[in-house]
DNA sequence: GGCGACATGTAAGGCGTTACATGATTGC
DNA sequence: GCAATCATGTAACGCCTTACATGTCGCC
């Protein structure tokens, strides 16, 4: 049950609306949880009702009313007996890979252009991170910043984003040159 | 609905009894997905009605029978339609991002330790698919089994495996003496 | 006799995805 | 007028997790 403490902890920052968090879950800001839409007005509307978040209206003349929530007293005190409980592994669970496992047995051409497509998307996602990681810095160098810097937690899971995006990116052109390669030598015979 | 295709997949190599796959699944030896006993034995039954596996009885005198499943003609045609498929991007979803995220606001000794156990569980992961590795490629160099091997789908993801683990490790270790580096700076004041 | 490995499941509930639904405002 | 963005949901279905259940064999 992450969901909720996922939305707890993009909360600490700063007020959101369940339409400002969808975009940051949906949209890859989050380097450390993702989720739809749906789920998350689901979780919020839970949320609130257990007194973890409080939401108030905001009235917009120009553009739908919102409702922006903070995370409450409560709310802080559970995400801290989450932190303390031991978590669980991780494992990595990728259409892609599962693809590529059977690389020998399928359409070679078919998993060169995903590799390719994927590539460019983690591409895309380095991107956005760096450019969040040097917003987060500002005029202060990573060391020092990590060192005096308030707040270090979103930093550091953007730095694991990151270096997560690369490890993706590399390993798809890698799978790609390998696998074109094959190809052209399969070709000659 | 990648587990049947991680499945099918699993077993493109050799004949497994859902035991087997459940060991495989589990214990990381799983390099492309994850998945618990339960799941297996109820995809492994529907995968058999469906026609995309075939199972065999195996009579054995000093341990309970078991039942070992192949791929039929029609799993393969499955597997490579499933291939074709435009493949969906992949999120980290770590209970661990989530506290690091909060880091700030949750009780710091309690994240070190969590993350000193997950480097050494990385590490022992990397052991694993480093060995992993090195069977499957036998005496040939990277370079060379990745030109003229046979079988290469399961190396790659291997390597896949393997980038992810060190990532995650390196990132548990830098974030570990981040922490720790603070906690000092803290008392000091 | 008990523990660990082998071997295979059922059932309940929670979480995530897909599809659908509604309505206002800005810009082309 | 139409599409895109803002803003918030409901419903159905399927996958994943947690807990429970059963039985054999080898070893200490």
């Amino acid at each position: 049950m992450a969901l909720r403490h996922a939305i707890l902890a993009a909360l600490l920052d700063e007020e959101l609306s369940g339409y400002q968090l969808a975009k940051a879950f949906d949209t890859g800001v989050a380097n450390f949880w993702h989720a739809l839409p749906q789920q998350l007005y689901a979780e919020l509307a839970k949320l609130e009702k257990e007194g973890l978040i409080s939401g108030r209206e905001v009235v917009q003349d120009t553009r739908p009313n919102k409702r922006l929530f903070q995370v409450t007293d409560a709310g802080l005190a559970e995400l801290d007996r989450f932190a303390a409980d031991t978590a669980k592994p991780s494992f990595i669970r990728d259409d892609l890979l599962v693809k590529v496992q059977a690389a020998d047995h399928v359409d070679t051409g078919a998993l060169i252009a995903q590799l390719t497509e994927r590539a460019a998307f983690a591409e895309a996602k380095i991107r956005l991170f760096d450019a969040l990681a040097q917003k987060m810095r500002g005029d202060l160098g990573e060391e020092e910043f990590l060192r005096d810097g308030e707040r270090i937690g979103p930093y550091l899971t953007c730095m694991r984003g990151l270096d997560f995006e690369r490890g993706n990116r590399d390993w798809c052109r890698r799978a790609v040159a390998v696998l074109r390669e094959r190809q052209a030598a399969h070709a000659q015979q």
